[in-house]
DNA sequence: TAGATTGTTAATCGATTAACAATC
DNA sequence: TAGATTGTTAATCGATTAACAATC
């Protein structure tokens, strides 16, 4: 482990870990770095590095062992206990979260979601639904790490800041700003008009061949 | 224009499009590199290097005109008409999609959602729901060239397959299945459940200063 | 003019790729 | 053993940054 890992790397470690627990469920024993290379779409190399930085031991001719690597990766990106969550906003696509089946799959558990309307609190509900002024407590309380922030635009900074205070280190931002990583709490921006922006901006440009060299995504 | 667009560069003249936008309408008339960059968190360099890429001129002391760029950029990106998209999977997350009020704002409009469920047919709404074995004749009859795919993962390369065929040539997918990018179609995948996951690991490894290096985020 | 900012070139940085010795 | 694959180092590539002459 001579290197330190960047962002990239982690990531890409996660996606390993994906592609090798769907291979052991196929019965797969062994790997090799081209295998898992093709598979996220990236080098043997690049496979070799990753997995040398986190000291993941491969045998010369016998390529990787899979419940070895699965193993070591589990416990680097620590994916043990289950993955809750808190959500805040719970309009049309905060709804649609509390309601995707896919969470549950993944071992993805949103605890509660909280609103600032009334009308929409529902504590019988598969989420209940809470005060956005009790989510702090909430927070401390369950010792929730991550958040999704589905709120309107004009409260999204308002809502992160609480989050914040009350110890999130993670969230998922649906709301159309752009917010700002801090040393203090990871923000994935998810802005959906933004991609569908782009995806027209690269499909002009993509005809373009006066303009633009190389379009491939990543 | 010595130098070609790559796709990072057409992200950031995207951003700095937006924030021009937003500049002018607050009455702003010329803006310089280092305000723009940071606005969208870049150096100056970067701005004044992503500009000559395209020729926007300058002024030596008087920085950029707004309106001068803001033409330009919207030259070179495209953005005169309607960002017109097809919708494909009337769930829950395609129904948020429909209703979602923002795409309005950015001028994007859903021309018309597909599904595969004959319960979910609906002329009359909105954005009227038809048959799923209709989406290619609408695309084609439309010249509809970017699509949204919010169907289950079993049928998401299916559907692909079906809206290239029709002409399709940007594609944001929420099935939980990382579909490629070709020479005919950008895809850009937006999964949820990924994302979650991914913000634990950052926490759980940001938390971990002997394994991780720098985790900023871009 | 003096000061400030662009436009562009060269230097730096980091990440990816290639290559190859070690070895199973 | 011979062949194949790892682990690691060096080479390449591209993008970012710094610097500075040109000039408004």
């Amino acid at each position: 482990m001579d290197k330190f890992l960047n962002k990239s790397t982690v990531l890409r470690l996660a996606r390993y870990l994906r592609v090798l627990r769907k291979l052991k469920s196929l019965g797969f024993v062994k790997v090799f770095s081209n295998n898992l290379g093709d598979a996220i779409g990236v080098t043997p190399s690049v496979v070799r590095k990753d997995f040398s930085c986190i000291d993941l031991p491969g045998n010369k001719r016998g390529g990787y062992n899979i419940d070895t690597i699965v193993e070591e990766l589990s416990k680097v990106l620590g994916k043990q206990q289950a993955l809750q969550v808190v959500l805040a906003g719970c309009g049309r696509i905060g709804t649609a979260l509390m309601e995707y089946k896919e969470f549950a799959k993944e071992g993805i558990h949103i605890m509660a979601g909280f609103d600032a309307d009334r009308d929409r609190f529902n504590s019988q509900s598969p989420v209940p639904i809470h005060d956005i002024r009790e989510m702090g407590d909430f927070i401390r309380k369950n010792g929730i790490t991550i958040g999704i922030l589905a709120v309107p635009d004009q409260a999204a900074s308002h809502v992160l800041e609480q989050m914040i205070a009350a110890g999130i280190q993670g969230v998922l931002n649906f709301a159309p700003v752009e917010l700002k990583s801090s040393n203090e709490c990871v923000i994935q921006n998810v802005n959906i008009g933004l991609e569908i922006e782009n995806l027209f901006y690269m499909v002009r440009l993509g005809a373009r061949s006066d303009l633009v060299g190389e379009l491939q995504t990543v």
